[in-house]
DNA sequence: CTGAAAGCGCTTACAG
DNA sequence: CTGAAAGCGCTTACAG
């Protein structure tokens, strides 16, 4: 008896023995690669259809590429992070790249043991926005595999891409807004790190705005305020800053997400917005517009962000070795949570 | 010469030959298979830690587990999923296991074919939120590796595990409070879809939505209105609603995200909430929170939902294949937006 | 309890 | 341009 298929599965040999070519051709036509004929290239396509092929991914990944992206987000609760992921999708439409996601939950541990278990998974590249991990660990993780980092200021010598909005300006913008419109107490609202670096954008926005604030004669005014990012945290802390003495008539908060947080404090206060209290976000997510929000922010563009990262990322696993870094100018979005106040 | 190691990866052999074992047994060790003796399971152990050794998920995909998950969701915008892979991950912490996420996008092509990237790249089992996917579809995926569905109701002979809450009790619950805080012209917005089947989180809150209203004597005036889920549409058909001549004195929407966009709506033409118009959504995510929303809403608990859908799903890759259907009671949690009517 | 050997489905030099 | 063969790092029967 001739040796009978152990499985049903259909391999490359199944499409091989249909199509009357040798497994290496097979492999070939699959890999998009040189050295074979148009006539071999549309009988094999025309076999894989046929019998409804589909490559193992793991046993590609045993030899040459796995065709899968990681992305790892710090977490899901920030729409931010939704729009620059639909950009990385138009970017990959007509790819054979599949991008797989990942929560770090803003914990550096968890980030961490993310990007092992995608290391072990032979992920191809990785887009990591507003990693946590020290700069010195971004390196060496770049060393292992190509990766693009969105949010995260590269340092000179940097092996690996980056992709980011100037945050310097971003905040300049807002303290130039609010200036202009009559309010002068403006304090920023940070994020709260255990090692805060220069790579970060929200160091960045708080340089910005602190230039700014002395630029515009505001020096004395200037008031970082920081808090983690859970609700019970910020609601604290912005509680805080609203009862003290010097309480500020304008917060410039690092993202949506935490401004939204002190809009729901200053209603519970009973002060009025922008009447009391101006207030404005960072990255212009669908929420601000809802008119119960109102919310003037900072568009860095996410989608375009996305899009980018994911061409870089695919030049780096093509081969490029020099690091490229992009930057999109940021634009002021206006609304009536910072309306100018009256005379 | 003797045969030099050709290149720098910590494999099995590397291992093996470090520890003074074969390499079926530093397999075993790595599967905590049955058959190897605590000496050796220490011995090897202490190699792989030494050494630095990380498993190859591709190499392990060849022939057993990836120990990687599919978990599917809709979108990132829904804050709701973002309890529910918390939960998630709570089950997951201590295992082997390694999630990882793919977005749909709410589109059924899109669904289908992260699903079929998922397979190709050898998860072990998928957990898909809402999908949108033909139960027949569901059926064939379930038929090819351990599924659980979270937002999908089952029906008889199903192949596949389901985690729900009690979707009908959920709008009967809102009727019920609507109807007990004086409106009576509560009307369903509900999400427009193409393909409307029982399975559906959706169906179930309209059937008790329709059964509650007529038990509370309201149900001349059902209405039932519904939107896709981009924000301009939805605030299309809710202006509509509440432009109308029969205006709705209260809404119902069947997640908190569309209850925002009737907030704002609402907000814009000038009527209050709850004075001209109640508002009550589903899910309980954070948002409801904030002051500015004030959101009734009924908790279907996602975290519980998660660690319950992980929970069956590692039971399926174990092995059982008799279905279990898991369900949560929903709670309504009262805010302002829905108090009670002045009499 | 322990290990030698076959094999998972691909890719990659290497001949022809 | 085309194909035979080795090998990637594991797991799985199968002997001992």
């Amino acid at each position: 008896m001739a040796p009978v298929k152990k499985s049903g599965r259909i391999t490359i040999r199944t499409v091989a023995e249909d199509a009357g070519v040798s497994v290496a051709a097979v492999s070939k036509v699959l890999r998009d690669a040189y050295g074979v004929s148009e006539a071999l290239r549309t009988k094999v396509r025309a076999s894989m259809s046929r019998l409804g092929y589909r490559p193992h991914a793991a046993a590609r990944g045993m030899r040459g590429q796995t065709y899968t992206l990681g992305f790892l987000i710090p977490d899901m609760r920030n729409p931010f992070f939704s729009d620059i992921f639909a950009g990385v999708n138009v970017a990959l439409e007509r790819t054979q790249y599949q991008t797989l996601l990942g929560v770090s939950e803003s914990a550096t541990s968890i980030e961490m043991a993310l990007i092992e278990a995608m290391i072990d998974r032979q992920m191809d590249g990785l887009i990591v926005i507003g990693p946590r991990m020290m700069s010195q660990d971004v390196m060496q993780v770049a060393a292992r595999l190509p990766t693009v980092l969105i949010g995260h200021h590269a340092t000179p010598g940097a092996n690996f891409d980056t992709v980011n909005n100037d945050d310097r300006l971003g905040a300049e913008l807002v303290v130039q807004h609010l200036a202009a419109a009559g309010y002068s107490h403006i304090a920023y609202l940070n994020q709260q790190v255990t090692d805060a670096e220069q790579t970060m954008v929200t160091t960045h926005r708080e340089i910005g705005y602190r230039q700014a604030m002395k630029d515009a004669g505001l020096g004395k005014h200037i008031q970082v305020f920081q808090a983690l990012q859970t609700s019970r945290e910020t609601q604290g802390v912005v509680r805080h800053m609203l009862q003290s003495r010097n309480r500020p008539d304008a917060i410039f908060c690092w993202t949506d997400f935490i401004a939204l947080e002190v809009l729901s404090v200053a209603r519970e206060l009973g002060l009025s917005v922008p009447g009391d209290l101006a207030v404005v976000g960072y990255d212009n997510t669908a929420y601000c517009d809802l008119a119960q929000n109102a919310l003037t922010s900072i568009d860095q563009s996410g989608q375009v962000l996305g899009l980018q990262a994911a061409r870089l990322l695919v030049e780096r696993i093509k081969g490029r070795d020099q690091a490229e870094h992009f930057v999109v100018t940021p634009r002021l979005v206006a609304r009536a949570s910072s309306s100018p106040r009256r005379p």
